[in-house]
DNA sequence: GCTAGTGATGACAGTGACTGACATCGACAC
DNA sequence: GTGTCGATGTCAGTCACTGTCATCACTAGC
């Protein structure tokens, strides 16, 4: 799989990491990325579609978790219930990853660009929720406003998570938020 | 004000428009549109921070009205309906550019970058809307979640109002989003 | 052990988005 | 008329990203 050294991507992202650290992201070249993680600047473009990627590797698994938890969920949960399962679900992929989700979120809270990106990553979910609530059988638009609904409880909760240098459950985070969610009128 | 011909600015929108229109953005250089306007490349930079700013001009103008009608609301109002006047005053900004928003959805429909940025100013709308409640005495959470999901509604509405070839009135589609989000469970 | 095939990588040239620096223009104040 | 100032033009440069083709390491088949 790999040619010389094993798991260049793994290397590239952790150098990414490192460099956005120190200098931040514009001041970091892709050409800078590559030579840190021993490829070519080629090779980093051939790994990811662009620059911003480089710090997004996880949100195709968590798409597919939020997706699939959704439509397993107990058939007697009603459709905001069952999207905040699956968004329960992709939150705790990152259960053990709260030291490197820390230093990442710092990273993207610098750069608007990268904000940007997070916010298409998010809307990705919505979109995968909405699919899976129609899986479920509900209709629009309660499909897409439960999907919404449960996505702005994902950020709101992961927001507080990554603020906390003692990472709370993330399932609390979530309780937390779907609860003071409902209480709105 | 002007320099030659007045209305530089007007003229660079119209441009990509219609270019963006025929040949879809990506087929569409920065410096194509400073032809067709009659400016060069240099100048369209000097006024729109990058490519894709030359469609969401308004949007400063939208995030000042949803923090000021919000502020300004009815005290007896929730957070959540204070969030909803906001938003519903905004969209009726657009009520006469109908035929506009709908070839500008068009063309970001079609380009994910675009919707990148398109989540980016809804996402700074959910921000001067959580400014503006937290100005009404609102806490978080509560600010937080009930901006987003007045800023969903938006979402929702605007994508329905934005669909019609005939355009219903934008706050009777807010008002539809709104009750069918209230019903969430 | 040799060889052909395959997938990842390197090398290199090219396009276009964006920026900085400086010259220039046009309107307006005086 | 002259000076000031903001908007524009000019030009060179960096960097993100892409297409193309050669090359390398590993594997399968012999």
């Amino acid at each position: 799989m790999a040619r010389w050294e094993p798991d260049a991507q793994g290397r590239m992202i952790r150098a990414a990491l490192e460099l956005f650290d120190e200098r931040g992201f514009d001041q970091t070249t892709a050409g800078d990325i590559a030579e840190k993680a021993g490829v070519t600047e080629r090779t980093f473009f051939r790994h990811f579609a662009d620059k911003r990627e480089v710090l997004f590797d996880g949100a195709h698994t968590m798409e597919h978790t939020v997706h699939d938890v959704t439509v397993a969920a107990p058939a007697e949960l009603s459709p905001l219930d069952a999207a905040l399962a699956g968004i329960t679900a992709a939150g705790e992929l990152l259960a053990d990853r709260h030291e490197f989700s820390m230093r990442r979120s710092r990273i993207v809270a610098a750069n608007p660009s990268l904000q940007e990106r997070e916010l298409l990553k998010l809307a990705a979910m919505t979109e995968s929720t909405t699919k899976a609530l129609h899986e479920r059988g509900v209709t629009e638009p309660v499909a897409s406003l439960a999907a919404h609904s449960a996505v702005t409880v994902f950020h709101v909760a992961f927001a507080r998570w990554v603020a906390e240098e003692e990472p709370p459950a993330f399932a609390d985070c979530v309780a937390e938020a779907a609860a003071a969610l409902r209480a709105l009128q």
